[in-house]
DNA sequence: AATGAATGAGAGTTCATTCAT
DNA sequence: AATGAATGAACTCTCATTCAT
């Protein structure tokens, strides 16, 4: 039974995580979550006291191992870049495995105090998290960097979204790319004198 | 009487953005839009045809000089840093003026397709403009390198709305930051051997 | 002035006419009503303090002259079938002279009582005429041969607003054609035979 | 279950009927349906997808058993005044029945396809069922004749709705007059004589 | 535990009517 | 007399939630 409960609950997570994930919180009707589920629609109600209450649990599964995973893959690896391209693999690769379920990122409701205050602190760990690393390395500005680099990440995950053709190799090779421009700039992929040089003044330019 | 269809209009927009801004679209109710408007409901629909259509205008409004105005700015600069700083600060500030009216970003409906043409169109163009000053400046991967900074800029801008006291200061000292970060990398901020050593076998750390 | 007046008057009513006329009562707004008289809105409300007014207005035109004219169209006849065809061509010419302004018959609203007091009159009146021919004529149920034949008429007249190509002379035709057989009944272009006996060899059935 | 399904499904198309019978489409409201029906509003909605779907519901079981019922009794009758007997008899005892239900006939909107198809359809097989009764008995013109009885029907009809101590005998006395009329003219209540001459000694009139 | 019929508050929208100009 | 911007009551319809079975 204990299992049967367990079922049934996490059916309703999945069948809400695809729903919310591909049409938001206002789109998704609980009549549809259940149908998805395969079960009734009052049945949903037994498992979750609301749809504000599914949401949030729909978020935080989804949250869930994030963060502890991204621990435990740090602890392998000392080095600034290698800790850097943890980081941007993980965020990436997080969301590449769950493409199939979440076409598009979550529309919350902003009156939920609850799951406000858990993204909140979702973000919060992660941007704490991040600035260790930073810190570590003896960042001056730990903060904006860390804020930088998530940044950076989150667009780079909308084309997994966005684009149909993405692949897993994709998802690596923008990880790297993130690890790298991150320590080392646009100096990587630019000439230094077209950096600070005026073009109208160059001459070796193509 | 044409400064007063303005007025009206302009009114409506005010408390639409305000509205549609803190709340996003579907918190926000066209009663609430007119009441903040200082108007009777169905004053609301004589200047726009409905819900979505006012969302519309709002978003129309919020992007519209953005684009002309980097442009132009784009052009009085020349080096990459300056192209770097001035997209930084034009992002950054444009919302930082705005942000009396916008307090969070927009969570738009799924199903408008004349909305959501718009904002990918919005995105595209600004990928490219930024695209543009990667290009000239020779890099190898323009577009995941635009993509990289409008993601930072795009969280950097995320204080600006959930910090009360966040100054325009502020505001600069971050674009000055995010150009220098992309150009230069977190080296600019670290010990190059931070970057590439293990932790462990580092003896020079305090 | 007075002809001015007089003219947005007309000019109103005329608007009214049609759209009620081939949209009915609801599905015509005053909106519409006002742009088709070339004026504006909130002029209609100068001269009718309603839309249920208007609407009766309309209406009380539209039969204004139908019993005066009929009453001097049965002045000049005598016998049965010449008033009865006076009748008819009265009530399907008089529609088919109208019939560019109104293509599907009017659907008044239900809870106007001055409107249903004077449909109701009007309705009355006209029985009253037509009974008063079956009367002269010694006919010893006037009442329902006046039904029957304005029932008859109403029917016939549908086919003037229905079908495009409906000729003046289809009208006529159709008038002589309900006077004839009103007097004459369906014998008039029935073998005799056929009434009583089975068409096919039956003699038995009751 | 079924029944009970059954039975709301048929409460709401009972109390439908009445508020629009009496009322008109537009007069009624979905929340007096409901209240008449002693269910919520939104239940309505369990059962009738729209407003016009009710209406058509509505309209659709009005109309439902009339043609079929009409078929199989012409089946029984050979002659032409027993058919003509019969159609009267139909027309006016189905609504008779229906009295209750319907105070006033249905004032239908004007904007929905569907429902003005069925009702073009329901007319279109009525008349085509009274036509051929006429053809069968050799008439010259049948469609017309086919009109003018409906119309003469429907006409006499009306009382029954209007005239609150109507009973079925009026009813059945007025099927028979309609046939009787319908055959034989108005010369079967009339002297012959009185039809073409003048009834107070005129003889000069054309 | 599970159902799904029933609920009803609340949303967007329309449009007859008013009234300051 | 004429205007048309403004009003707001009133409508249809939705959907999260409940509860008798």
């Amino acid at each position: 039974m204990g299992s049967t409960v367990s079922h049934k609950h996490t059916a309703i997570l999945d069948a809400a995580y695809e729903l919310f994930g591909s049409g938001g919180f206002y789109e998704t009707k609980m009549s549809e979550v259940a149908e998805k589920a395969g079960i009734a629609k009052g049945t949903v109600y037994l498992y979750f006291k609301s749809k504000e209450e599914l949401f949030l649990a729909v978020t935080r599964r989804d949250c869930e191992g994030f963060l502890e995973q991204l621990e435990q893959k740090l602890k392998h690896c000392s080095s600034l870049q290698a800790k850097l391209t943890v980081i941007a693999s993980h965020h990436l690769l997080y969301y590449y495995e769950r493409k199939q379920h979440t076409k598009l990122f979550f529309r919350a409701p902003n009156n939920h105090p609850e799951l406000m205050a858990f993204m909140a602190q979702f973000m919060e760990e992660y941007m704490q998290a991040v600035m260790k690393v930073m810190q570590d390395s003896g960042a001056r500005e730990p903060e904006l960097l860390a804020e930088s680099y998530i940044g950076t990440l989150d667009r780079l995950k909308m084309d997994i979204m966005l684009r149909p053709g993405f692949t897993e190799e994709d998802a690596r090779k923008r990880a790297d790319f993130a690890a790298g421009l991150f320590i080392h700039g646009a100096l990587g992929s630019l000439k230094e004198a077209q950096v600070h040089t005026i073009p109208e003044e160059e001459e070796d330019k193509a």
